[in-house]
DNA sequence: CGAGTTGTTGACAAGCCTCAAGTATCGTGG
DNA sequence: CCACGATACTTGAGGCTTGTCAACAACTCG
């Protein structure tokens, strides 16, 4: 991790041209590059918040994927979710509280750090930011609940369909897949294991037979899924609503 | 359902006591009430809000409790979240798409009712009220984070004996519960089948194996957690962060 | 080239699910 | 007040999905 010598101007903020992303307004750029302290770069397994500590920024995915999990004390992992450009890291878990979880980095990832002390002046000056975030927050519960219905619910080879989908569905809205629906990320059987709550051992097996089927190609470079619908179908995935998302 | 026909004054809001919540200023009191519409009275099982409707209001939880659930096409169901006093119904979900879950009314419920499309507005006079709103969805997503762990890493024993503990803590938090730890309220095996990820005859074993061993006590009436560091202990739950949460 | 990580496969065990039947509980109407 | 049906709880038996243990292959990196 180190910082970014010569970090964007939030007036020329790369989001601002991501397919699935609202662009912001002039003057809100503005407002944010005051309010912005810089930026911060990491690689692959770097660890950008750790489960427990006090965090007092706030940070904005720019470019890459990160994953957010919680440990427990036995050793057992569960990854909570996938965050993706765009989304706000820090905002999960109430702010006077420590971390309950931690954030990691997937591959080169480059963040925008924000105080989180200002953030009561910037709903202040800028009420329609104040909402964004808060449609962020409430948007992030949603895909939570998708995650809950998954490992409550499906079937091994269902989450590992549901899953995939899932990803390249948030990958093609942040321009990372391209329309074979192939996503080039590094995303470990163990990794999967511990989002899907399988064990490792069958999570590899699931994978196999998918790939068989030609449901599912997923190696540890890419992951690509060949027919959506069909996946969408199987899985039981609501195809996101193509509403875009704000920023911040 | 029907409309309560003397609803509280914001002024005298009954929350104001719960030992859990951090009380409103005066001021803040006064423009709640402006912004309330009324309030709703449910009785155990009717429903508040259905799944693919487009909610154009929000509800504060002034009485009862509630949950909150998905349904899958070919009939399974996952019960995503409890709802307590001083929680927002609603506010999970993005606010422009259709409501991704259900949410039904387990005991009486008396339900505070906001008009959605004011929302901006709140924020803009009030931001600290905007400032508690993101707090409690961010908080919501640290529970369903919990949710998570268990589904993904969980046993059927650590699974009951964590949402049996958790939802005793919550009810403590808003005077539901006595001190022996113990809640009167109706849950159904199968609706906790379907909170858990579990089959109905599984929960059921599961719950008498854990009566047996004197962790957990849950029949169809009332809940009770004897120890509950014993219980927090064994299920690797963290009991909550004492900090007493905001309410709108 | 060797060490460490990740992926693959087999054999077996265990946890959980399904089917099935029976019991308790509760509200309702005769 | 009892009979009845409906709902919820309980328990057994057997099967399937998933987990564990173990060994080996493939790949990555210094």
């Amino acid at each position: 991790m180190f910082e970014v010598a010569d970090p964007y101007d939030c007036l020329n903020c790369p989001l601002q041209d991501c397919p699935g992303l609202r662009p912001l307004e002039r003057r809100q750029r503005a407002y944010m590059n005051d309010f912005k302290k810089g930026e911060l770069r990491f690689e692959r397994g770097d660890t950008i918040l750790e489960e427990g500590e006090d965090a007092n920024h706030l940070y904005t995915v720019l470019e890459g994927v990160l994953i957010r999990f919680r440990s427990l004390e036995d050793g057992r992992r569960q990854i909570v979710n996938f965050m993706f450009p765009g989304d706000l890291v820090g905002l999960q878990g109430a702010f006077d509280e420590p971390a309950s979880h931690s954030v990691e980095a997937l591959i080169e990832a480059r963040l925008c750090v924000f105080p989180r002390s200002d953030f009561v002046s910037l709903i202040k000056e800028h009420p329609r930011l104040g909402y964004d975030i808060t449609w962020l927050a409430a948007k992030e519960e949603t895909e939570l609940e998708g995650h809950i219905v998954s490992l409550g619910q499906r079937s091994a080879k269902e989450r590992v369909v549901f899953l995939a989908a899932w990803l390249v569905d948030r990958a093609l809205a942040t321009g990372l897949a391209d329309e074979g629906n192939r996503l080039t990320i590094p995303v470990t059987q163990s990794q999967i294991a511990d989002m899907l709550g399988l064990s490792l051992v069958h999570t590899n097996r699931t994978i196999r037979a998918l790939d068989r089927e030609g449901l599912v190609e997923w190696n540890s470079r890419e992951l690509c899924v060949p027919n959506m619908d069909k996946a969408a179908d199987y899985a039981g995935f609501d195809r996101a609503g193509r509403s875009s998302r704000p920023f911040i």
